[in-house]
Order: C-alpha cells, then sequence, then structure tokens
DNA sequence: CTCGACAAAATTGTCAACAAACGGAGCCGG
DNA sequence: CCGGCTCCGTTTGTTGACAATTTTGTCGAG
C-alpha cells in the first residue's frame, strides 16, 4: 500500500540495487512480504526481472524464500547478529594483518586523514557522520588487503546486519568506545604490524558483540 | 555437443542441482560456455528455469556471468583457492573452537568413530574413500559448531575450491600427513578443549595452503 | 594481403499470458 | 455450537514469443 518509491529506469540490475537500498534503508521492513507483482509495478520493471532480483537477494541473505510460499523480507534476529560479528572478527582480522602487509605509503596517508576525520566526527557529535566514515575505513582495510574473498564474504555479511549496525551506532557513548579501537587498527597497520593489526581488529569486533548483547539486553529487560 | 545429462524431473530447485553437480563433477570443464537455450534443452527445463539456476550459481561463486555476453563455469585460480584456504582457516578454527565448546558426548563417539575410519582409510590406502571421510568430519565439525552463518560460507566456499581439494587429496602422501592434522582437530574438540582446536584446524589449514602451493610449483617448476 | 565496415546469426534480456499450488472464507453436517 | 470440507481468490511457477545486444562472417578498399 505504501506507494514512495523513486523509480528510475526500468533496467536489469537497476531492480535488485533498488530492492537492496529499499531493504537496507528501512522501507522494507523486516518479515515484510515482497509480492512479485506489486514490485514489479512499483518499479516498472516486468515479474520476471523482480524474481531474478529476488533470487539474487535471496543469496545475498536479505531476502526469505519458500516454495510456493513468495518471498519476505528476512529478519535477523540477535542471535545471527552475533554470528555475523563473530565471523566478521575472524575475517576483518585477516584482512587487517594482509593490509598491514601490503599497505603502500599513499594508503598510510589515506588511513590516518580518514583517522583524524573519525575523530573530529566524533569530537562535533556527528553520529551519521562517524558512522559512514566508520563503513569507508572498513571498506579501505578490504581493499588494502587485496584478499578479494574475504573481503566479498564481508560485503555480503554487512548488508545482512546493517540494521543491527546502526542501531549500535545510535547508542550514546558508542562512538567514544569505537573511535580508539578503529585508530588503533589504523596505528598498526600504518605501522606494517600485521599481528597488532589483526588482534586490534579481533578486540573491536569483540567489542561490537558486547555492545550488542548489552543493547539486547537494555532492550527486553528480563527474560524469564 | 557432449549430451550426457541424466535428466531427472525437472523440477525448479532440481536443476540449480543438476548444472552444480554437472560442474562439480568435472562434466563441464571450467571456462566452458553455459548457453541458456543449451542447458534448457538438456535438462528438459524451461529457459527462465535455468536462468534461474545460473544466477543462484553465480552468487554461490560457481559461474561467472556478464552483461549481455552469457555465463561460463568460473575457473578459481590458484590465487583463489589460496584465498579460500586463508578464509577457511579463520572460520573452520572458529568454528572448531565452537564446537569443542558444545560437543555432546555422543558426538564425541561419533568424532572418534570417524577419526578411527579415517585412520584405516589412510593405512588401507583407499584415498577416495578418505577424501570423503574428510568431507563428512569437516562438515560434522560445522553443525556441531552450531555457527549457521560460518557453516553457510564453508559450504559456499567448498564448492568453488572442490576441484583443487581433490587434485590436493590424489598427490602421493598428502593423506599421510593431513592423518594427523584431522585427527588432531578430533582430539582437541572431543576433550572440550577450543583454543587447541582452533589451533589445530589453523595447522591443518595452513597445511592445506603450503600444499596447494606445492602442487602448482610441480605442475609449472619454472617461473621466470 | 591486411584492415575496416557492414550484415547476418546467435544469444541474452524482457515481456505478457497460462497453469498449478497455497490460504482463507463460507457452507454443510454432526 | 463446532469441526471438517469445498470452493474461490490470490500468488507463485512455468511457458512461449519478442526485442535488444553482442559476436561472427564476409565483402570491399587501400
Amino acid at each position: 500500500m505504501t506507494e514512495s518509491a523513486a523509480d528510475g529506469q526500468p533496467g536489469e540490475r537497476s531492480v535488485v540495487a533498488a530492492i537492496r537500498d529499499a531493504i537496507v534503508r528501512g522501507e522494507f521492513v523486516p518479515n515484510q512480504r515482497l509480492v512479485e507483482a506489486d514490485l514489479s509495478a512499483q518499479f516498472a520493471a516486468s515479474r520476471a526481472t523482480v524474481r531474478a532480483a529476488l533470487i539474487e537477494l535471496t543469496n545475498e541473505g536479505l531476502v526469505e524464500r519458500v516454495q510456493n510460499r513468495g518471498a519476505r523480507v528476512r529478519a535477523v534476529s540477535l542471535e545471527e547478529a552475533v554470528e555475523i560479528s563473530e565471523v566478521r572478527m575472524m575475517l576483518e582480522s585477516l584482512c587487517a594483518a594482509k593490509a598491514a602487509e601490503r599497505v603502500s605509503d599513499a594508503e598510510v596517508g589515506e588511513l590516518k586523514e580518514l583517522g583524524e576525520l573519525m575523530h573530529q566526527a566524533v569530537a562535533g557529535g556527528d553520529v551519521v557522520g562517524y558512522s559512514g566514515l566508520n563503513q569507508r575505513l572498513h571498506r579501505r582495510v578490504r581493499e588494502i588487503s587485496g584478499q578479494r574473498t574475504a573481503a566479498q564474504v564481508l560485503e555480503r555479511l554487512r548488508g545482512q546486519s546493517v540494521r543491527h549496525q546502526f542501531r549500535l551506532a545510535m547508542r550514546p557513548g558508542r562512538p567514544q568506545v569505537s573511535l580508539p579501537e578503529h585508530l588503533a587498527i589504523i596505528d598498526a597497520i600504518c605501522a606494517h604490524h600485521p599481528e597488532r593489526a589483526a588482534e586490534a581488529a579481533r578486540a573491536h569486533l569483540g567489542s561490537v558483540i558486547e555492545a550488542l548483547k548489552a543493547a539486547d539486553a537494555e532492550v527486553s529487560p528480563l527474560h524469564p
């Protein structure tokens, strides 16, 4: 019933991007049914195109499809978010170590500047700006690592947990906790110190996991 | 032109399984073009079904698709195989640690029996039997760990690297090297010792990476 | 003889329509 | 009044055909 979609050109790959954006932006809420005909009308594309897009998004973990019963936005539970963060802990530490080995002088400058910007964003209370810089940092580390396989997996997982990530970033005091962790990762990579970089990444993701559990405990204070 | 496919029922999900099997079994060789119409005829399914299957297999990393230029079997280079093994090293160590925490008494017996079977297979020179037990062990560890996210990722990666895995298993002396590594993983899990299990898994995958590089160096002896 | 452009074939992307399956509303019988 | 059954609406799964794009083969000019 909510027809608020902005349809660009009805291209083929645009549809997956459009639906993906609608999901990560929260326009489509978890467990919402995704009827092919409706999406077809919303995005001005054929049903076959929408169908292909849904299949693709299913393998990306953003939507759930059951035989003859349609597709719906996949709801990632807290438990799953923790699992995802555990996997990220392993893979981001791998990427951080690789990045520390391969980082170039130009990239060192780039990372340090990114760290400075993050510092300023936190000091200025710009939470959403800090969140964006956060994503940029993690992506840049993945790119520098040259580990395309790990980078691909991490990218997929990011899409699934973006909602929890966002909820986390909004918690008061969270940026002050994560900023030094991020700076530690940057320092270790720029110092060409793989083991310290891996350890810093592990510590950061461990902190994320703890914060996830804490945030959940706060929302549902008692569990009898 | 090679029409050797055994077509079961033309169901929808059967087609992805059929094509996947054809790829991992080597019936479709790397870089082979996958024309939708041909597959449609081979598997007695509509072109749309084949198309959906190809999209699904693309996200599984088994086929490569480019705009308006069709799909082909993805060829995983040695470099990519090493990358995959590095990711596996991180995730399997995670799963091994989790499994060591959660393993039940019945599962301990099961794992020990599996270890015994592997020992016998190596002693009897049953390479292919050992390879199958190898897969069973890794999958069982993933299941026991309860880390469904990591298990999913690992399953996807297994499909991509099955060809290299197989080549490795065929190397003379390889089973004698990997057997004690597998037994060490089993022992650590059964002893409820997470850190030792993780370390054993890391060591095993490290050995796999070394063997991959060695096998490549043997095939292409000089690299000027 | 080689290089460039044009035309034809092949292949993919897209669309609209048909058939099958699931879910629920309403009806009938106990 | 309640349980089970049937019928109907909705949604997905599938099919076939059409349009757009790329690739290949051929012809002519330099």
